[in-house]
DNA sequence: TGCTCTTGATAGTCTGTGCCTATCAGGACG
DNA sequence: CGTCCTGATAGGCACAGACTATCAAGAGCA
């Protein structure tokens, strides 16, 4: 049995008339004559009563047409679904972000991409870099924005933009009244997110410890952070997209003498299928994001 | 698109696995591969991401699924569905029968028939044989119980049993006096039924009348005809199956001279696929009345 | 009654497609 | 680094579905 063929049923169904049935399904009239008898013959029932003018449903044709219709609307919703699912800039992304960029990346960059992918609905996830890239390989998430190279065969990834780390001073610190720091000098006294940040290995290597001051801090987030240098507890390093929080809680920002940072990239399953719509989300964040790198460095976003 | 399609990619959606799937569908594994990649071409959209070890739908192939499941659900209806239908003696009869006929012969036959073709529902339907004739023409009607020849190529018959005519005759009538009646004699005052029933020509035709006795009587039963003759109004003729509420109405009841009576057939459309039952019924029929036509004659039913 | 028209069935043929086996390619794992 | 697992690809075969041409059966009409 055969979709082809219940659409024939159908037609002749309606057109009680094997010819004009034949022209409304685009076929000779003996294709159809073929087909419904073939069809009879797998069901097992006669469909059609043939008169010598007249071809009227049989009473098993009637049990059976309402199955015979939903099957075909069925399959006609199949096509049409696929039809609307066909564009690959359209349909859902789920977007791994790690949390030192959530927060200050995603309002940025909501916006232009609703203007630039208007039927792709971009669905963030917040986690840390691990949690983003197991979501990712067991196929929780479509694409993830991390600040860490990813490796293995299974994954794929594009830079989008480079974010240089500022560090962060109460005002008060000996080192805001200079004009620039050197990384080495905030090992120090330098407090660090909790176990999993990626910002904390980075902000440590920065510096050239490898291990934390020694505490019971487990900052979660950045803003954690930045309460805690406001206060006097330390300094930190945090990076140039978090810039306008760490202003608006009144800490001081110093560029770095080495110009170290972070580059935000883009990773993807490798056999991802919809490649078209990461490369179009990343290429907007990209945009938006373009020439940062310079402007981060004086304090404009 | 095709059903066998839409099957394969549910056992791929189901199995995770083109081996495994190819193998509950009782193919090849190739021949799977090229089938979903197929369907995926023509759909327009992918529907399943091969990584090296896994296969995962996609989130397009999670928003079809559904209708396929649906699509694949219905074919399986309509197979099932067929596969109730098949047996020829189970499924709905509609059966015409003329009103000289049915309240006699219909609480004979019920019974039997229903023991003898328990699947088959006998939908009876009372009319006069013209009415019964259009209704079988028009497919209103499967079959008919008749008691005239029927005509054209476009219906056949087959006759069930004879029913031979009986006088029927008030008490005090003269002709009740004797064991026999000639059927002219019955001329003189015969009672009839109203036009359209074939009971009324071969009643007039059988005591050599072509016209009925002037009047305003339009009997349109016998059950009317027999309290009328129980009245004194006059005589008529019955067939043989009236006999039993003939006597109850206290009418005499005499064998005719010539043994002119009718015989009841059963009449279906040339084409009508589900002869087999029809042939049931006329079969079931026929052996509850065999040896009426001697026996009817003696007044035993 | 016989002619013609309509309509579905049948025959013969061709092409496309679905299936097979054999083999390749890429990634995982010891 | 070789081996295994798994899906993709290639080549060949067979059948199903489509076509054209034609037949057969009824209906309508002269």
């Amino acid at each position: 049995m055969n979709l082809r063929d219940l659409r024939y049923l159908l037609a002749v169904a309606e057109h009680g008339h094997f010819g004009r049935a034949a022209e409304a399904c685009g076929v000779s009239q003996p294709t159809l004559s073929v087909q419904i008898r073939k069809l009879e013959g797998q069901l097992g029932v006669a469909l059609f009563e043939r008169g010598g003018k007249t071809v009227a449903p049989t009473s098993a044709c009637e049990r059976l047409i309402g199955h015979v219709r939903a099957a075909v609307a069925e399959a006609d919703a199949i096509l049409a679904v696929a039809g609307s699912l066909r564009d690959p800039l359209a349909g859902r992304i789920r977007l791994g972000v790690i949390p030192t960029l959530a927060p200050y990346l995603l309002p940025l960059v909501f916006a232009p991409l609703r203007d630039a992918l208007p039927h792709l609905e971009v669905e963030p996830w917040e986690d840390q870099t691990a949690a983003l890239l197991d979501r990712l390989r067991g196929h929780e998430l479509d694409a993830a924005l991390l600040a860490t190279d990813v490796d293995g065969p299974d994954l794929a990834s594009q830079p989008l933009f480079a974010e240089p780390f500022l560090a962060a001073l109460p005002p008060e610190h000996p080192l805001a009244r200079k004009a620039m720091v050197a990384e080495a000098e905030l090992a120090r006294d330098i407090l660090v997110l909790a176990d999993g940040h990626c910002l904390r290995d980075q902000a440590l290597a920065a510096c050239g410890r490898s291990e934390a001051l020694g505490g019971t801090l487990r900052a979660v987030s950045i803003s954690t952070l930045l309460n805690m240098v406001a206060a006097g507890y330390g300094t930190t390093l945090i990076p140039a997209l978090a810039a306008g929080a760490a202003e608006d809680a009144g800490i001081v920002l110093r560029p770095l003498a080495a110009r170290v940072g972070r580059t935000v990239r883009i990773a993807w399953r490798a056999h991802f299928p919809r490649r078209a719509a990461i490369e179009a989300v990343g290429e907007v964040i990209a945009a938006r994001l373009r020439g940062f790198a310079q402007g981060a460095a004086k304090g404009a976003v």
